[in-house]
DNA sequence: TTTTTGTAAATTGTTGACAATCCTGCCGAC
DNA sequence: GTCGGCAGGATTGTCAACAATTTACAAAAA
C-alpha cells in the first residue's frame, strides 16, 4: 500500500476531483488565463470542468488560504489583485528569506548542485543573447528556485514558493515592461563565486541585494506607469 | 459599506458557516483538545457543530493548506503531527525571521512600543516569580508575536504565526516538560537594550541565538524524552 | 491457530435541490 | 433629470441524498 503499484492507481488514490480543480484554477491564475480581480463564477467553472459546485468551492477556500484568491461573502471570490504595499512587503520577506539561502549554501553545497546552478546561469546568458525575455525569465525563476531548494530546508522552501505565486498576482507587474532583459548574469556569477568561495556573508548580502534590486525594479516601474496613465497623452 | 457599522452586522457579513466551523477545529487543534494524529470525523463534527458536512469539508480544505491537518483521500482528515526534523526546520526558519526583526526594530521603534515591550518582559518576571508557567508561557508567545508586529511587515507576521502554528503540532513539545519555566528574562532584556542602543546587527543575532536557543531546548527534550520511552524503567 | 475471503457497516466523495442574498433594470416621485 | 424603491433574475450558502470506497468482522479454508 506504499510504492507506486501503478501510475494509474497512484493517481487515483491521490487525486480527488477537489485537488485537480484546484490545480487547474491555480494553473488558469499563474498563467494569468484569468487577471487579477476577476470574478471566479462556481457555476461556471464547475461546467467547463464537467464537476459539480462541491468541489469547485472546496478548491476555493483551499486558494483562499493560500493567497491567491480573496472570497467575499454572498458575493463571489475573485483572484487576488496583490497591491503594491503588500506587494514590497512580499519583496523585502523574499529578500530576507534568499539571504539566508545564501549563507547556508556558502556553507556547503555539493558539486553536483554546483554544476546545476552554473548550467542555469549559462543558459540564461544564452537567452540573453537570443533575446528571449520569456525563457529567461522562466530560467531566472528556476535559478533562485533550485538555490533555495538546495538550502536543505524544505518548509524554507515551501514558504519562498508560497511568495513567489503571491507576488505574481502583483498585477502590474507581467502586463509587459518586464519584457527587458535585466542583465543580472554578472550577479548571479558573483553570488555563485561567493558561494564557492565558502563566504556566508558575502553571499548572502549578495543574494540580499540581488533580490531587493527586483524589488526596487518594480517599483520603479509602477511608478512611471502610474504616471503614465496619470496623463494619457 | 466599509467601517464596522455595528458588530452584528460586522459578524455576519463576514462569518459563514465554514468560517466559523473553521476557527472553531483550529481553536479545537491548537488548544490540544484534539491531540496530533488524532481522526476528525466529518459527519460527527458536523452534527457537534450543528451544521451539515459541507462547511466542515470547506473548512477541511482551508486547515489542510494551512498545515493543520492532513487529508487521506477516501479516508479523512487527521490532525497534522509535525515530526521532528520539520520542527527543527520551523525552529530555523523562525530564528531566522526574528533576526530580521531584531535589526528592522533597531532601526526604529517607537516609544509606545518600547513601554509596550518592556512592560510584557517584566509581567514575564512577575509570572516566573509566581512560578506561573502556563501564564509565562502565554507571555512569551505575545512578546516575541508583538514584536513580530512591530517590524512593520505584515506578511512577515503572518508567515511567522503560521509557524508558530504549526509548530505547536510538535506533538512531543506541549506534553508536560515545557512546564519548567526557561529563564529568558536575561535574553529579552538584552534584546530590547540592543534595539534601543539602535544596533541592528546585534539585535539581529541575539534574536536568531535566542530562537535557536528554543530549537535547542526542543531538541534535548525529545531526546530524553525518546530515551525514556525506549527503557520503560 | 492462522490466513483468507466475503459481506455488512461506516465513512468519505459527489451531486442536485432549496434557501438566502445580491445585482440589475425599470418605474414612479420629487 | 435624479433619486429611491421594487420586482425579477442570477449567484452564493447550505443541506440532504446517493455513489464509491474503506474498514470491521465473521465465516471458511489451510
Amino acid at each position: 500500500m506504499s510504492a507506486a503499484a501503478h501510475p494509474t492507481i497512484a493517481l487515483l488514490q491521490t487525486s480527488s476531483l477537489t485537488m485537480v480543480v484546484q490545480q487547474e484554477i491555480e494553473r488558469m491564475i499563474l498563467s494569468g488565463e484569468v487577471a487579477p480581480g476577476a470574478k471566479l463564477n462556481e457555476a461556471a467553472l464547475a461546467l467547463k470542468l464537467g464537476v459539480s459546485r462541491g468541489p469547485v468551492r472546496e478548491a476555493f477556500r483551499m486558494l483562499d488560504e493560500a493567497g491567491l484568491v480573496r472570497t467575499e461573502k454572498n458575493r463571489g471570490v475573485f483572484v487576488r489583485d496583490v497591491p503594491i504595499e503588500e506587494a514590497m512587503e512580499i519583496y523585502e520577506l523574499r529578500a530576507a528569506m534568499e539571504e539566508v539561502v545564501g549563507r547556508r549554501l556558502a556553507l556547503g553545497m555539493t558539486d553536483p548542485q554546483r554544476v546545476e546552478a552554473q548550467s542555469l546561469v549559462r543558459s540564461m546568458e544564452e537567452a540573453v543573447k537570443a533575446n528571449d525575455a520569456q525563457r529567461y525569465h522562466l530560467l531566472n525563476l528556476q535559478f533562485h528556485d533550485r538555490l533555495v531548494e538546495m538550502a536543505g530546508n524544505r518548509k524554507l522552501a515551501s514558504v519562498y514558493r508560497r511568495l513567489v505565486k503571491e507576488i505574481s498576482l502583483f498585477r502590474r507587474l507581467n502586463l509587459d515592461d518586464d519584457k527587458l532583459l535585466p542583465k543580472s548574469a554578472a550577479a548571479h556569477w558573483k553570488i555563485l563565486r561567493a558561494i564557492d568561495g565558502g563566504q556566508p556573508d558575502v553571499a548572502g548580502r549578495l543574494m540580499f541585494d540581488h533580490a531587493m534590486d527586483s524589488k526596487l525594479r518594480t517599483v520603479s516601474n509602477d511608478k512611471r506607469r502610474r504616471t503614465a496613465a496619470a496623463r494619457p497623452q
